[in-house]
RNA sequence: GCCCGGGUGGCGGAAUGGCAGACGCUGAGGACUUAAAAUCCUCCGGGGAUUUUUCCUCAUGUGGGUUCGACUCCCACCCCGGGCACCA
């Protein structure tokens, strides 16, 4: 008697599927496609468990599509550029690429050793010139059309990175996304900027093309993050400042102007200044100023931090009221969000409200609630902020409009009297693109003495780092103190010129990878727009939530200027999205840092990769945390062991048997019932696969289908060895997607010279199943006013009238009626009997 | 504060408005064995009645509602997780 042995068995059949090239794929305009998708990983540290969830879901789905005859996609590549690898190279005095490399052939092997389906000559890795060459040809497009840009800016910089982060990179107000624990400092730096704003309304709308495929928190996200106010820019005049242009502010609730108390102003808006100057509080004003602008720095409390301000002694008019009121600076307005001036109205808005009652600013009503009672200033506790239930008052000639009617006549009017414009703006800012570090991308331009700044032309791509960089991990880019780097030529002048120092943000690599996979060696353009036309958009793609907004948004860009430049047709890169869950240790997720994973490959050493592969797809829903859980692990192997025993039993039986054809073979009632049960959990695993993506529900099924047919007695005596077969053949099949290396070595086992992967997924379409499927005895609940009182055996789509009959016969259920009259009978064929007594 | 998720046995979880707890883990008991491992079988939400068999009853975060029937749909609330957060 054999036995499971997953060493050998697998290492066997990964063989043979490299020698047969199963999982090569090329384009094939007669066949449907399926491009199927995990997020390229970081190679850093070890693989563990958590990633082996990802690559197990996506493997599934490339499995099943491939057996329903699909050509499928299903490439694997490397995330190489990026800062761990520099400083691990500095740390160990090594070359970042040497570390990525080992990395990737770690990674590979572990990758490898379970056996996902994976194009491996499509496999590509960023680091690499031929890929990175394409990056730069990007850029070098988005500058032509004023699409990437420079900029002195206000940047984040962390300073563990040493470089500059995007704003998408900044979390939890204020710390850097790869150092938690670092507070990102404000500099002011010349940066590269991509200029995601261009897209911003696009972005935004063609969210709803995905509103029933990528899960909801992540569309919400996105939305959030893009931000979009529609309201008006308003033009206050300065009266006690002569020469100065009118001050312009933002505000979506134009109908409260006449509530205006106050206009505030940020610390760092440009007029703050010039408002001080000759201000008779302007040494007060100055003082605040500095003090206001310091702890603006601590981004950690901002959202928490009092409001505080200061007057500078000056007054603005109200265009409509004509009303003079105070400029004052507040700690609360952001000068990177609309005009960076409010107008504050303490009456209709918490934070003004805030603001106004510390310093004693007036506070007037002008929306009262339709019902309730007016509000007065003077007594107001909060902002009455309901503004679709209330009506104009102290506002002049608009008195009585309710505010959205206000709204829209204010800004009209507002418009015509020219102080006042639509505008709609976004919180999404430029894409930031300039690290200065050396593991990434160079920026494919030159600054010279006489011509300025010059893009690289198109010949010289790519710009190669240089292999031997100064690596120092402090002070400016790496690039900038290598001087065979530096000193160039310039390609216009052909004098000497400096090539730009920084890198791109390793998020540009990331944004197009998938574009490649369709044509990976490409050397003339990034890739070919036909064999892309084929492949995409991606069908489905599947990764981690912490990528919702960084990289999802920046694909999505990516994809619309490609769109522009002509390369795509498509709006949006990916159709479906998924997102797994986390695998947790100890309640939180594995990662090498907190010590708590469970390595790959000697999970795979340990149980072998389908016992792997089974158990993370079995222990909880694709979408939800998993909790490792070692001894549960234990019941994944054990069953694998068992389906591996019953094939092993019956193979000799069964080997040489004919295929069944369930249409011209008569069956006996016991095969009849084994085949309908074996043919009903076929179809229920079916749809968890297909639409439900319950795939623990459908290995519990096929456990199931195991216990039954498992033991002696039920798959011997009286069934014809074609009836187990065909039974032992469909628990192979349906096992496939999960547990590949078993299932190929139980179809050799079971008699097939032909490898698994040539097989189809088995239908209950298919010659006569589907009538075998059919229960002709059903056992149904019938309940008493909705509880159950017993079970009834009836034929199938037995009628009302006789099912009843056979209820009220029972004895069992006669003794609940107990004499009670019946109201009402429901009756759901095949599914139960329910009376309704009075 | 706002926006998403989620709350079911000792644990992971199942249930497409129709028998709540499938399947697995743990635990208990038994078979096999000189013994152990492995394997196989039985039991395993609470309370009560009957103590062979079965029946009743409570139970899916809480309180209401819709329905013949609700873990599932609706309303309100509580708790947990995540995201965003002075965005004018």
């Amino acid at each position: 008697m054999a036995e499971y042995n997953p060493q050998s068995i697998e290492a066997k059949w990964q063989k043979r599927w490299e020698d047969a090239r199963v999982f090569e794929t090329e384009v094939d305009p007669a066949k449907r496609k399926y491009y199927v998708l995990e997020m390229l990983p970081y190679p850093s540290g070890t693989l563990h468990m958590g990633h082996m969830r990802n690559y197990a879901i996506g493997d599934v789905v490339a499995r099943v599509k491939r057996m329903r005859g699909f050509n499928v996609l299903h490439p694997m590549g490397w995330d190489a550029f990026g800062l761990p690898a520099e400083n691990a190279a500095i740390k160990n005095k090594t070359h970042p690429r040497e570390w990525t490399n080992k990395n990737i052939a770690e990674f590979q092997r572990t990758l490898r050793r379970f056996g996902f389906s994976y194009d491996w000559r499509r496999e590509i890795s960023t680091c690499e010139p031929e890929y990175y060459k394409w990056n730069q040809w990007f850029f070098l497009r988005m500058l032509e059309k004023g699409l990437a840009y420079r900029k002195k800016s206000r940047v984040n910089w962390c300073p563990k990175c040493c470089t500059v982060l995007a704003n998408e990179q900044v979390i939890n107000g204020g710390y850097c996304w790869r150092h938690e624990d670092t507070l990102v400092e404000v500099r002011e730096i010349e940066q590269w900027f991509l200029k995601t704003t261009a897209y911003a309304d696009q972005l935004l709308d063609d969210l709803k093309q995905l509103e029933s495929s990528w899960p909801d928190r992540v569309i919400t996200m996105q939305r959030n993050w893009i931000g979009k106010s529609q309201g008006e820019k308003v033009k206050f005049a300065v009266a006690d400042v002569p020469g100065l242009e009118p001050i312009e502010v933002f505000t979506t609730r134009i109908d409260t102007i006449f509530g205006a108390t106050a206009l505030i102003l940020a610390p760092n808006h440009p007029y703050v200044a010039k408002l001080l100057e000759a201000s008779p509080v302007r040494h007060h004003g100055e003082a605040m100023l500095a003090r206001l602008k310091k702890s603006s720095v601590k981004a950690e409390d901002i959202a928490t931090a009092e409001k505080e301000g200061f007057f500078t002694g000056r007054h603005a008019t109200n265009p409509f009221s004509g009303e003079k009121m105070p400029i004052w600076v507040g700690n609360f307005v952001l000068m990177e969000y609309g005009t960076g001036a409010i107008m504050a109205v303490p009456a209709h808005d918490a934070r003004d409200f805030e603001f106004c009652k510390k310093y004693g600013l007036p506070i007037r009503v002008v929306v009262q609630p339709l019902e309730g009672g007016a509000l007065d200033g003077v007594t107001l506790t909060e902002p009455f902020e309901e503004h679709q239930q209330g009506k104009l008052v102290n506002s002049g000639a608009y008195n009585g409009l309710s505010p959205d009617e206000a709204i829209a006549k204010m800004g009209a009017d507002a418009e015509a009297k020219g102080f006042g414009k639509r505008e709609t703006i976004f919180r999404l800012r430029d894409w930031g693109i300039s690290r200065q570090r050396y593991w990434g991308t160079p920026i494919p331009v030159i600054y010279c003495a006489k011509d300025g700044m010059v893009p690289v032309p198109d010949k010289d791509l790519p710009v190669v780092l240089p292999p031997n960089p100064n690596l120092t991990g402090e002070g400016e880019s790496p690039l900038a103190t290598t001087p065979e780097f530096v000193n160039t030529t310039c390609p216009k002048c052909g004098g000497s010129a400096r090539r730009e120092t920084d890198t791109m943000d390793t998020f540009v690599d990331s944004s197009w990878y998938f574009y490649r996979y369709c044509d990976p060696r490409n050397n003339r353009s990034p890739f070919d727009s036909a064999k892309v036309a084929y492949w995409f958009p991606i069908d489905q793609y599947i990764g981690g939530i912490t990528h919702a907004i960084l990289h999802l948004l920046y694909s999505r860009f990516w994809c619309k200027v490609m769109r522009d430049l002509g390369l795509v047709t498509h709006d949006e890169p990916i159709k479906r999205l998924f997102t797994q869950g986390m695998v947790l240790k100890g309640g939180t997720a594995m990662s090498k840092s907190k010590g708590n994973v469970v390595g790959a490959h000697e999970m795979a050493e340990k149980f072998g990769a389908d016992t792997g592969r089974l158990y993370t797809l079995f222990a909880a829903p694709p979408e939800k945390d998993l909790e490792w859980n070692e001894e549960s692990i234990e019941g994944a192997w054990r069953f694998l062991n068992r389906v591996f025993r019953l094939v092993d039993k019956h193979a000799g039986a069964v080997r040489g048997a004919a295929q069944f054809d369930p249409e011209t073979n008569p069956v006996s009632e016991k095969e009849r019932e084994l085949l309908a049960v074996t043919y009903r959990t076929l179809d229920r695993v079916t749809s968890d696969f297909d639409s439900r993506w319950h795939f623990n529900s459908a290995i519990a099924l096929i456990m199931e289908l195991t216990k039954k047919v498992y033991g002696a007695e039920p798959l011997a005596e009286g069934i014809r060895p074609e009836v187990r077969k065909e039974v032992l053949e469909i628990l192979t099949l349906m096992l496939a997607p999960m547990t590949p290396h078993l299932a190929e070595e139980l179809w050799e086992m079971l008699g097939h010279s032909d490898g698994l992967w040539n097989a189809k997924w088995p239908s209950l379409l298919e010659g006569g199943r589907e009538g075998l499927a059919r229960e002709d005895q059903l056992e149904i609940p019938v309940q008493i006013n909705g509880k159950v009182r017993g079970r009834l055996s009836i034929v199938r789509d037995e009628i009302q009238d006789s099912v009843l009959a056979a209820a009220l016969g029972d004895p069992a259920i006669a003794s609940h009626l107990n004499g009670k009259r019946i109201v009402k009978v429901i009756f759901v064929p095949n599914r139960l009997l329910n009376l309704v007594v009075g």
